[in-house]
DNA sequence: ATTCATGCAAAGGGTTTGCAGGAAA
DNA sequence: TTTCCTGCAAACCCTTTGCATGAAT
């Protein structure tokens, strides 16, 4: 893809932000430096940028949340703010049988745990 | 929730189909018996039926599917035709530590493994 | 007779897309 | 100069909702 001044901004904000943006928070992010970038170029470089590999994207809810970090990790995710945090691989010990019982070639796991963060308790 | 004959077919269509279906899918069959039921009713039922904890819902993409089993088990979702198939929860052996490290209450854990299912080798 | 779920259609949120203009190569 | 990414706005998909009617109690 071509270098564009829009695309840069954008792919900076997803890899510096550690709150998993959604498209319109990275909008209003970059909207600040460049005050005339449309929504329909946020979503187009965010598509380029998960497909190709660059950033990953997190389904929460109706929408597409945003996340740079590329290392193994799951998710932890709030019922009542909504706030996603990272949790390592390492800290999850995971087994499944899958080959000879399922029949089905895994590539990519999606492991979410669902609860309340120390805001809510 | 007062009986309806809707409400009832779609819960039937939901519990006893194998194939995870959104709630279009939902609605095509529940017309076949009432053919003037309207999708309004299919996704206030469905809703309904969800947070009652009669059936599941299951995050595919930009939308919703059901799932009428409700026995502790996981899903394996093909990359190319989108199908999902149910693992039990005993086949996977998951372990991890939360409370001290990362201050977080656990209710809820969403699993699932992307990969190719068995017609697409 | 009262209550409340329905059918319908409009509206909603998030995302994608066609087009003409402007920036990158 | 050509390519292609952008800004804009319309369109899209899935889902929700307001309203009047009709079914359930």
């Amino acid at each position: 893809m071509r270098y564009s001044r829009q695309g840069e901004l954008i792919y900076r904000t997803v890899k510096k932000s550690k709150m998993h943006p959604d498209a319109n928070l990275v909008y209003e992010q970059v909207k600040k430096i460049v005050p005339k970038i449309s929504l329909g170029t946020v979503y187009r470089n965010l598509n380029y940028f998960t497909k190709n590999g660059l950033i990953r994207s997190i389904v929460d809810g109706s929408k597409t949340r945003y996340d740079g970090n590329l290392d193994p990790h799951y998710h932890l995710q709030c019922d009542i703010c909504g706030v996603i945090k990272d949790i390592k691989a390492k800290d999850i010990n995971l087994r499944f049988q899958l080959n000879d019982k399922y029949d089905f070639k895994a590539s990519n796991i999606e492991f979410t745990i669902k609860g309340k963060c120390n805001k809510h308790k």
